[in-house]
DNA sequence: GACGGAAATGAACTCTGGTTCAGTTAAGCA
DNA sequence: TGCTTAACTGAACCAGAGTTCATTTCCGTC
């Protein structure tokens, strides 16, 4: 009879897999994409650098990997705060709050995802990322204005704005050796996220027209 | 008596200077930060690649003052006007589209200054860049509180926010491949600076307030 | 015009880090 | 136990891109 992959070695490569995955993972979490060398991987993971390429095609696809899963968790938090039954004001200020809080209670990890410069196909993966928080922020300002709460007139335009501000407003003090929010990091969340607020909430669009004019 | 450098020669050493400057500056135009390998630049500028190390110690430096030169020139746009004898509020919207504009308008470059991934140096050096901006943007938002145009609280925070929000609402659009704006770009502008405006001038501290308490 | 020191040249070198593959070990099946 | 196939190993390989340096060319001085 033909040789056939039996349980036992299935569960030993899915186990593998997923010793693979959480070493690099790791890695990434501790200083960002560039310290995941296969080698460094490998080692971590117990498994020789050859043996990496039995799982993954190749180094981008391991850490296309890595980031897809390490996302998918902040975006499920961020999805399930966003889909609770209440008005979108408060939805929208606790999505932001908890994104930005996030961010900078594991900052490396975040600097990673966010900013730090990597290749083109986690660039790639970013931008997926990015426009997945854009369609979140969407979905609530939508709301919103459904509910006259908002005054946005373009909302993806707006999603865009948030999805870019939050992060770069945090990235100074997110940059893996900046210490500069030690203590103060709650306030400084909370400051950025009012100034996201304030943007869709605040004025109205007469208001803007008059402005423009008069300027 | 010992050799001494004449006018011509030392002319002739900050043409080449210059010559080699362009070069890389044109290139990275072109393709970003990544297409200017020293091949490539030594090629454009018309010597060999070992002369390009006559006149800059590393690729790093070369490229550092490429960012120098074109970052400086953008910025004297903005200061100037921000500078200008009127009220706040004009002088913040002209230089946020201004600022939006242009980055439209020179894809490429805006792209290679603002989000290419790029190694630590030249990050530096945009952080710098990005840090300027932040400043002009802040003095604009003092201003207008001392006039009590705007309702900002944490000046450097905001300006933070918007230095952050512009670039990114305009990088999928920026980015080198994407022509979603071909026609619609100033659009898009007045949209996004229309975004930060609110911001900073709409919701009443009270208002906010509320705001936080209800949800 | 010839000598000495800058300046320029570009092929060769280096360094980094991903990828491969011939050889070895472990696992399934009779 | 013996044969076969999958899985694993890790040193060697390779590619890309920045940098060097022995050699050549150019320029200023006598």
């Amino acid at each position: 009879m033909a040789y056939r992959r039996t349980d036992t070695v299935s569960a030993r490569l899915a186990d593998n897999r997923r010793t693979i995955l959480n070493a690099a993972r790791e890695l990434v979490a501790e200083g960002g994409f560039a310290a995941a060398q296969m080698t460094e991987v490998a080692r971590k993971a117990g498994v020789a650098t050859g043996t990496l390429y039995r799982y993954f095609p190749s180094k981008e696809e391991l850490c296309r990997q890595v980031f897809r899963e390490v996302s998918a968790r902040e975006m499920n938090v961020l999805v399930s705060i966003a889909a609770e039954d209440r008005p979108a004001a408060g939805r929208l200020r606790d999505v932001l709050t908890t994104f930005a809080t996030r961010a900078v209670r594991g900052r490396r990890l975040a600097y990673a995802l966010l900013a730090e410069p990597v290749d083109d196909g986690l660039t790639e993966e970013r931008a997926r990322f990015r426009r997945m928080h854009g369609e979140i922020f969407a979905g609530l300002l939508e709301d919103g204005v459904a509910e006259g709460t908002f005054t946005v007139i373009n909302t993806k335009v707006a999603a865009a704005c948030i999805a870019g501000a939050i992060p770069t407003a945090l990235i100074g003090p997110l940059a893996p050796e900046s210490h500069e929010m030690e203590n103060d990091g709650e306030r400084m969340v909370e400051e950025i996220v009012n100034f996201c607020l304030a943007a869709v909430q605040g004025a109205s669009p007469q208001r803007l027209a008059e402005q423009r004019i008069s300027a």
